[in-house]
DNA sequence: ACAAATTAGGACCGAGTGGTCCTAGTCACC
DNA sequence: GGTGACTAGGACCACTCGGTCCTAATTTGT
């Protein structure tokens, strides 16, 4: 344990700005997995690629990024870029499923209470990136949908994963809810609305854009609502 | 006059595809005038980009597709690939306008009815290309709002157009509407459904997403009409 | 001490990119 | 009949793309 923190040490001072990579020659990689290389390589292609697109971004861009040492680097840890793109979906996925969707499965909760908490913690994400940034899944899907079958499946699976969370959230509520609320209707209607408004404030440049939608939002939900159940965020939102 | 004629009838059976196209050895261009052969690049790249997207289609593409000559063919007609976009953008914004915006304007229908049938104009419009295209304005928006300044100012355009096409159309019909309905706000939720609307369908290939979220639009736009005003899209749309 | 694995790094490839340049044929017009 | 505008077509440019290959340095396991 004394030898594995000696290590840090040597490496920190060698090298300030990833302090746990070695640089120079060739050399061990005791601190940095396999898998811890792959993650940095994920995270620097998922920001190239929410910035320009993912046909726009190129291998070299990514090894630029994430500091490798060149092609053959990068191919050693990835297949193909095609391969890069689908796992850092996955991973943006993930990412988002720990702090969007957990939103919507905490059981403390009450479900449509959630469900406006969901809407904020979009916004809230947008709003992190000045709204600049978008849905990685949006914008991959209207980049790729038609030309790529590829993503195309991996981006409906994301979306599918998401409308399904939002469905079982409204099967939980339905004693709060209209007799006729369609949950798979309405779970793709939140869906479209939160993406077009990502987009939307993403060409206008103005998280308002964003922050009135889901206002709106909210209150169409809310119209689903049974007149006598406890649902405060009619109209008290604005 | 019979000069004219004699022309065309030359024309027609010297090249039957394009039948007012010469082709051949570099000749004459009396029934393609210079905003005639504009006209058909642009069609051919219309389609190649909404098929494909803007960075994704090459020059040399659009070149095969509207069967010019050759590279300078091409920059004979347009200086860079940049402007080829923008008049896409333009053109297709028009197009647009001619199937869909018209029918906001129309002046002889009651204006909340007259955004009912806007909504499913646009679910006509997406129908025709079996919901595989999407808005073409969404699809540039997603692929170049981050990265190319120049489309993201005229794309924001275009949806400030359209937007603001609806807010006049929300003003017409104030004395239905409830007191309290911000105009600007909900032409942007419309907009934004829609679109994501859109994008959801093409990413599902299943055109039944964006009936579904077409008919939630129309109740939920129906939700500012006041109690008393005659709007009999209520419920029973379904 | 030595072999296997891992990491590094650069040269290189064919195909395509947007764009320029030059030549030449054909037209309307003077 | 000559001239200038328009059209055609190909050669070519520097650059980038995704991807391969080869060599060498270094560490780990034995």
């Amino acid at each position: 344990m004394g030898w594995f923190l000696e290590r840090i040490a040597v490496y920190e001072f060698t090298d300030q700005q990833n302090s746990l990579l070695r640089i120079g020659p060739p050399g061990p990689n005791i601190l940095l997995t396999m898998s811890d290389r792959r993650t940095q390589i994920l995270d620097a292609a998922a920001t190239l690629i929410s910035e320009r697109g993912f046909t726009s971004t190129s291998v070299d861009d990514v090894i630029k990024g994430a500091k490798l040492s060149g092609k053959s680097h990068f191919y050693h840890y990835f297949k193909s870029k095609e391969e890069l793109g689908y796992e850092v979906l996955n991973r943006q996925f993930e990412r988002f499923a720990e702090r969007g969707l957990a939103i919507l499965r905490e059981p403390m909760i009450d479900p449509l209470e959630r469900l406006n908490l969901f809407i904020d913690a979009v916004v809230a994400l947008q709003s992190e990136s000045g709204g600049r940034r978008g849905s990685p899944f949006g914008n991959l899907a209207a980049e790729l949908a038609d030309a790529h079958e590829g993503f195309r499946v991996r981006i409906e699976a994301v979306f599918e994963r998401w409308a399904s969370q939002i469905r079982s959230l409204l099967w939980e509520a339905r004693p709060q809810l209209h007799d006729d609320v369609d949950a798979v209707r309405l779970s793709r209607f939140i869906i479209a609305a939160l993406e077009g408004a990502v987009l939307m404030t993403r060409v206008k440049r103005d998280l308002s854009v964003l922050e009135g939608i889901a206002a709106d939002l909210k209150r169409f939900i809310a119209m689903h609502v049974r007149d006598g159940a406890a649902m405060q965020h009619n109209r008290a939102v604005e």
